[in-house]
DNA sequence: AAAAAATGTTAGATTGATATAACTTTAAAA
DNA sequence: TTTTAAAGTTATATCAATCTAACATTTTTT
């Protein structure tokens, strides 16, 4: 078990805890507003991420992620903040462009090279001599 | 035209360019050696390449890249290259992780954020500060 | 409560990327 | 130079992700 979900099947996690964390609910509707397919398109992937395990639906219900589900949203949406604050924080790339690259980012970035990142990104918000740089950098 | 290829389109000419390079000719055998597909699917690749114009291929012939082949396959290098220096000479990444990430990220990170990357480890190249900073950063 | 609108589901088709198996061509060995 | 091996190709199948169109259910309006 474990296995690796395909890019698809994590934005759909994701959208769906981003939905609950907005609407309280997440609905197939909201879904494919939001990822931009079909509710057919929508409804397949959810058969998909039931039997998995990943999220609870009920026939013309809500949508609801399991502990394990949540579990998987919650870390690529995480993954996607950090990528997020590298890019227009440190790197100074309009907030656009650097949300669309953390999106798609989101899905490869390895635990390790995360880690290392987000220590990167802590010593930056401390260390003074690299915030002016930085500083510098950002007009680029 | 111009149309974005896809990332499996992509790796393909990447793979090709790297091929030329190491040994002035590519196969398909080593193709798919070095991705990991069987020649049969190497070979509906090429095809495709070769309709979009980016390689010429010959039947029982080696692969050659047209100038405009050339060009993306050199941009998506150029891509991991820095992907590459960044996780590892920045971020302090273990090489075969850093190495793996580049792979994959190359075909999502988008000009403009690839621009001020480079700008970035330019900076960092030149300033004491930032370098004394992220030799701490790399023991972390 | 009946009709209309919105939402959700299912069936069937398409596309891209891959595989296996059978076949062809080229290269190497006997 | 014939045979064998390696490499390349084609036909056919599968899988994931999407779509359209038809159908079902739920919600809203009247």
């Amino acid at each position: 078990m474990n296995e690796k979900l395909t890019e698809s099947l994590e934005n759909y996690l994701e959208t769906i805890g981003m939905l609950i964390r907005k609407n309280k609910i997440a609905r197939v509707k909201d879904i494919s507003k939001e990822l931009n397919v079909k509710n057919s398109s929508v409804n397949i992937a959810l058969n998909v991420l039931a039997d998995k395990g990943l999220i609870i639906h009920e026939k013309y219900g809500y949508v609801e992620l399991t502990a394990e589900g949540k579990k998987i949203a919650d870390d690529i949406q995480h993954k996607e903040d950090v990528l997020l604050r590298f890019f227009t924080e440190i790197l100074g790339v309009e907030k656009e462009i650097a949300l669309k690259d953390a999106c798609r980012m989101e899905h490869t970035i390895s635990d390790e090279t995360l880690a290392k990142l987000i220590f990167f990104i802590g010593k930056v918000d401390k260390e003074n001599s690299f915030k002016k740089a930085i500083q510098k950098n950002m007009k680029g």
